[in-house]
DNA sequence: TGCCTAAAATAACTCGATTTAGCATTTATT
DNA sequence: AATAAATGCTAAATCGAGTTATTTTAGGCA
C-alpha cells in the first residue's frame, strides 16, 4: 500500500517549508509575496506527483467540511429521489459532497441524524422536516449554520424554504372535479399536521364548501409496508360507495389507491374519477392515465440548492431569509370524464 | 454559539489527563487498569455535559471514518433508490453513515468520485461499476479496502459481488414467450458490454437459437433525456413491423417502450407482447400489467451490506472473496397472451 | 562597510482526538 | 531489606493540514 503523500513530503522534496506550500496551494501566494518562480515550481511538482491535501485534516483545522447534509423523508420515493439526484449534481459541480439519509418522518431519528451531521461538521443542511423538529432546526440556525427546508416549512422557524402552493393546487383540482359534475368527492391523505398536508386539505375543503357539497375525508397513517395503507383505503371505499371521485394527497397514496380500485374492480373514470397530488411515471403509463398535480421538481431542486449555495458563499449571515413558493401544474389525463 | 467541548475540557474539569479520558471513552479502561471509581466518575460527567468526541479528529488520528461510499448508476432510478434505502438503514444501524453519488455509468466521473471517497477516508465501498473502471477498483482492493460490487461484476477483478442470474433469467423469459407461440421476439437493450447486459443478451440468444428462430436485437444508448431513447425504439419498431413480442433489457427501457407503444397505438398483448427485466410499480399498475423479471431487491441489498459489514469487522483480509448469485422471479401478468 | 527595509520563507502553534512510552506509588517476592 | 511486579495514571508524540509570529535573505543607500 503506497503511502499517501502529505504536505510535509512535498515540502521536503522541494527543500522548502510546508507553510510555503500551504500558502501557494491556498492561493495566498500573492498576498504572502511568494516569488512567481517558486509558485510555479511548487504547483508543477504537486501536479506531477498528484498530491491532494487530506481533507479530514483540512476540515479539522478550518472547521469546514465541504459536505452538505441532506435529509429527505424517503430516498426510495420517486419524488425525493429525483430531487436528491439534481441536488447532488449541482452540489458536486460546486465542490460539495452530499451525505444523505431518510428520516421516515420520524422525529427522534431525525434528531439523531442532525446530531450526527453536526458532529461531522457538515457545512449546510437541506431538510424535509418531520413534525416536532422545530427546536433542533432553530438551534442550527442560531449557530449560524445554513438550513434550507423544502416540501414543507415550519411556521415558527425563520429560515429559507422552498414549497409549492399546496392550498391553491388542491383547490384548483377540486374545482376541476366539481365543474365536471362530480358530487361526492373524497380526499384521501396522510394523517399528519404538517404544512403541506394541512394546506392540501384546506384547498380541498375550501372548494367543496364553496360549492355547498359535503366533504369526505379519510386520513391514513404512513407506513413503509403497503398493505397497512391499502387496507384502510379499501375499508373507506366500502363504507362510502357513493364516492364518485377521489383526490389523493400524494403519489404514495395514489398508487395504493390504484391498487385498491383495481382489486375492487372499479372502472376509472366511469365508476370513480381520480386526481393525485404529485405526478409519477405510473400515472402517465397506467390505463387510463391519471390526472395529476405535478410539482415542478426541477425548479424545486434548483431553488433549494441555489439558496443553500448562496448562503454558503456569502459567509455573512445576512438576515433576510427567503421563502420560495412555486406553483404546480394540473396535468389532465383520462381518469376524469 | 456555544463552543463545543473537547476532550481537554473534560480532562481539565475533572483534573485528570486527557489520556485517561480517552482510554475510558474507548473502552480500554480495564486493559489500562484504570480504577472502577474513576471510570464511573468520568462516564457520568461526560454524559452529564453531553460531550461527544469530534469525529473528524478521531478519523484523522485513526484513519477510520465510519463512512461507507455508495456509488450507484442513478439514484433517481427506482431499482437503485430502493436498494440504496435498505443499505442506508442497515449501515446506520451498524454505526456507519453513507456518502453516495450517481455515476451515470460514466467512467471518468466514477474515477473522480472514487478519488474523492478515498480522500475522505471512506472505510468501505459499494459500487455499481461502469465500464473501464477495473484498475481503479483493483487499486482499492490492493490497498486493503473492502469493496463490494453489485448489479454487475468485473471479470478481471477479484472481489465480493452480488448479482442475479441474468443469463438464465432472460433465457427463461424468452422460452416462456416461445412456448406461447411468439415467433418474432425482439430484444431491446442498452448498448454496453457490461456483464449484466451481456448475460441478458446471451440468455435471449440462447433461447432463440435453440428454437431455430431469428434473433432481432436493438441496442440503444443510455441517456437521462427520455426522448433520446424513445426515438430509436420507435424507429426500430417501424422497421420491424413483424415483431410480435419484445423483451426489454431493463425497467428504464421498458417504460420508454410502453410510451412508444402507446404512441403507436399498439395493443398489448394482441399486437405485441411484452416482458421487461426489472419489476417496477408501473408494470404492476399499467393496463394491461406487464410481465416482468423481478430482481430480489431486498435480498440484493441485504447481501451487499452484509458482505461489506463482514469485511469491515474482520479487519484481517481473509483472502476468499465471495460471489453471490441470486435468482430472479418471472412475474407473469397480462402483457402476453 | 554598515544599516535599514522590503521580500521571501519558515518555526512553531493549533484543530481534537489516539497512542506510545514511561513515571510514581503500592504490593508481592525472595 | 532489596528487588521485582503490579497498579494507576499521564506527558508527549502523532495524524495532516492551516495560521501566526518571527527569522533570514537580498537589495538599496549613505
Amino acid at each position: 500500500m503506497k503511502k499517501k503523500l502529505s504536505i510535509v513530503d512535498i515540502a521536503n522534496s522541494l527543500n522548502i517549508s510546508k507553510t510555503t506550500v500551504s500558502f501557494i496551494l491556498n492561493g495566498r501566494a500573492r498576498e504572502k509575496r511568494i516569488s512567481e518562480e517558486l509558485v510555479e515550481r511548487v504547483l508543477k511538482y504537486v501536479k506531477e506527483v498528484g498530491y491532494k491535501p487530506n481533507s479530514l485534516a483540512k476540515s479539522l483545522r478550518t472547521g469546514k467540511s465541504n459536505i452538505i447534509g441532506l435529509l429527505v423523508q424517503d430516498i426510495s420515493n420517486n419524488f425525493f429521489a429525483t430531487i436528491a439526484r439534481q441536488i447532488e449534481d449541482r452540489a458536486y459541480k460546486n465542490g460539495y459532497k452530499i451525505i444523505y439519509s431518510s428520516t421516515d418522518n420520524d422525529t427522534q431519528k431525525t434528531q439523531e441524524l442532525i446530531a450526527m451531521f453536526r458532529d461531522r461538521h457538515v457545512d449546510g443542511y437541506i431538510i424535509v422536516p418531520p413534525e416536532g423538529i422545530e427546536e433542533d432546526i432553530s438551534a442550527l440556525i442560531k449557530d449560524g449554520l445554513p438550513v434550507v427546508l423544502f416540501d414543507r416549512y415550519m411556521p415558527g422557524v425563520e429560515t429559507d424554504y422552498v414549497v409549492v402552493d399546496n392550498l391553491f393546487s388542491t383547490y384548483n383540482a377540486t374545482r376541476y372535479l366539481i365543474d365536471k359534475g362530480y358530487k361526492n368527492i373524497a380526499f384521501i391523505s396522510f394523517n399528519n399536521q404538517q404544512t403541506q398536508m394541512a394546506d392540501r386539505l384546506s384547498g380541498y375543503k375550501k372548494a367543496i364548501t364553496e360549492s355547498k357539497l359535503k366533504t369526505n375525508i379519510k386520513e391514513v397513517d404512513f407506513y413503509q409496508d403497503e398493505k397497512l395503507m391499502t387496507d384502510p383505503i379499501q375499508a373507506f371505499l366500502n363504507e362510502h360507495p357513493e364516492t364518485d371521485a377521489i383526490l389523493f394527497g400524494n403519489n404514495r397514496l395514489g398508487t395504493c389507491g390504484l391498487k385498491v380500485l383495481r382489486k375492487l374492480g372499479k372502472r376509472i373514470p366511469e365508476d370513480i374519477a381520480l386526481i393525485c397530488f404529485d405526478d409519477y411515471e405510473v400515472f402517465e403509463l397506467c390505463n387510463p392515465p391519471v390526472t395529476a398535480i405535478a410539482q415542478p421538481i426541477d425548479a424545486i431542486a434548483d431553488k433549494v440548492i441555489t439558496l443553500l449555495l448562496n448562503r454558503l458563499n456569502t459567509s455573512v449571515e445576512n438576515g433576510v431569509k427567503q421563502q420560495v413558493i412555486l406553483s404546480t401544474d394540473l396535468r389532465i389525463r383520462k381518469s376524469t370524464k
